[in-house]
DNA sequence: AACGTCCTCAACCGCTGTAGA
DNA sequence: ATCTACAGCGGTTGAGGACGT
């Protein structure tokens, strides 16, 4: 049937705001408040159509804005419920007293998402993306470890990546241990059985436990790999894939890091949305706790490399995926 | 100084949801 | 149930400033 446009174009002005026009604004909502939009403009004597006032006042002139550049701790929040939430900025913006969805939004598409995509770090899922890991380090790591558990880590790993790929790790993993341990090379070999029919016929299977939601697709897995420049990156446990690394990552994180410990399991203890989700008047660091002590630094730079801790923040296996799609759409 | 390119962010566009007639 | 007006939302645009050559 077509809308009616908002407000007749002809004879309305756009674009920037004059000084004056704001003045005009600003003294008829003080008379009147905010609302009826429609009207406004005519009331006020503003050549605007009343969308265009509503979105001035909404996004600039209202007293409560706070102006200038985001905290530490406005941008952890923002990054943290943006994994959550997605491209939902009003109610992001809801949670960052001050701040517009239209800035927030601005924001993370000028500042927050390009230094993601620089950190390898896909805004969207908020994973590491596999397609710009270094396979040669990842090989390089495994022949150096030997362990049976490199090969059962591909099994979770073949999901997500080139299956020839994996099948050329399985076979360097192989070889790189036969000459040294026949026995273990044998074991690997079973495994590897398992492994080699399915890369063989390009089958293509998750994880049985993780969920297939578009932004949570092996979030659990690929979110724990630290990004390149991390100190963890040098660590044997790195260099695994899958749910092995999952759990073991977890487990270093746990004993290395007591407020990522109790960030977890405040998160296990507490499975609701809600929970997830930092509020305006408590701790913004519920989730990853050791975000902060490694983000605060001065400069874009600096802030560009401390990267890992702030993407390695876990949700709860038991927690409802659905909580989130039913309250993010 | 002049020019071109990149970056930022205020403002706009088009769409959806909702309330009321 | 349908239509209309309105508010709100997310995506996109473009003017202007910053920066590099």
């Amino acid at each position: 049937m077509g809308r009616v446009p908002c407000c007749e174009k002809v004879g309305l002005k756009k674009g920037p705001w004059t000084p004056e026009e704001d003045l005009k604004l600003i003294n008829y909502i003080q008379i009147h408040g905010p609302g009826n939009w429609r009207a406004l403009p005519k009331n006020a004597g503003l050549q605007r159509c009343g969308k265009s006032c509503r979105l001035r006042w909404t996004n600039y002139l209202r007293p409560d804005i706070k102006r200038g550049r985001f905290s530490f701790e406005e941008e952890e929040i923002i990054i943290q419920l943006h994994s959550v939430m997605g491209n939902k900025w009003s109610a992001i913006a809801a949670r960052l007293p001050g701040r517009t969805d239209n800035e927030i939004k601005n924001y993370w598409n000028t500042h927050i998402r390009k230094r993601l995509l620089r950190m390898g770090i896909d805004p969207v899922t908020h994973t590491q993306r596999l397609d710009l890991l270094d396979m040669s380090s990842i090989l390089r790591s495994m022949i150096g470890n030997q362990s049976l558990l490199n090969l059962q880590g591909l099994l979770g790993a073949q999901a997500l990546m080139n299956p020839d790929l994996l099948k050329l790790a399985a076979t360097a993993s192989l070889l790189s241990i036969t000459n040294e341990n026949p026995d273990l090379a044998s074991q690997n070999l079973q495994v590897q059985n398992q492994v080699a029919p399915q890369v063989e016929f390009n089958q293509f299977q998750m994880p049985t436990h993780t969920p297939n939601v578009e932004g949570f697709s092996s979030s659990n897995m690929a979110a724990n790999l630290s990004c390149s420049n991390s100190p963890l990156n040098s660590t044997p446990n790195n260099s695994y894939l899958g749910e092995n690394l999952f759990l073991q990552q977890n487990q270093v994180d746990l004993l290395e890091n007591p407020a990522l410990n109790h960030s977890l399991n405040n998160a296990n203890q507490n499975m609701s949305y809600d929970s997830v989700l930092p509020t305006p008047l408590s701790s913004p660091n519920q989730l990853n706790s050791s975000l902060s002590t490694h983000v605060h630094s001065n400069t874009e730079e600096e802030r560009d490399s401390y990267c890992s801790d702030l993407f390695k923040f876990e949700i709860p296996e038991s927690l409802e995926i659905s909580d989130f799609f039913v309250l993010s759409h």
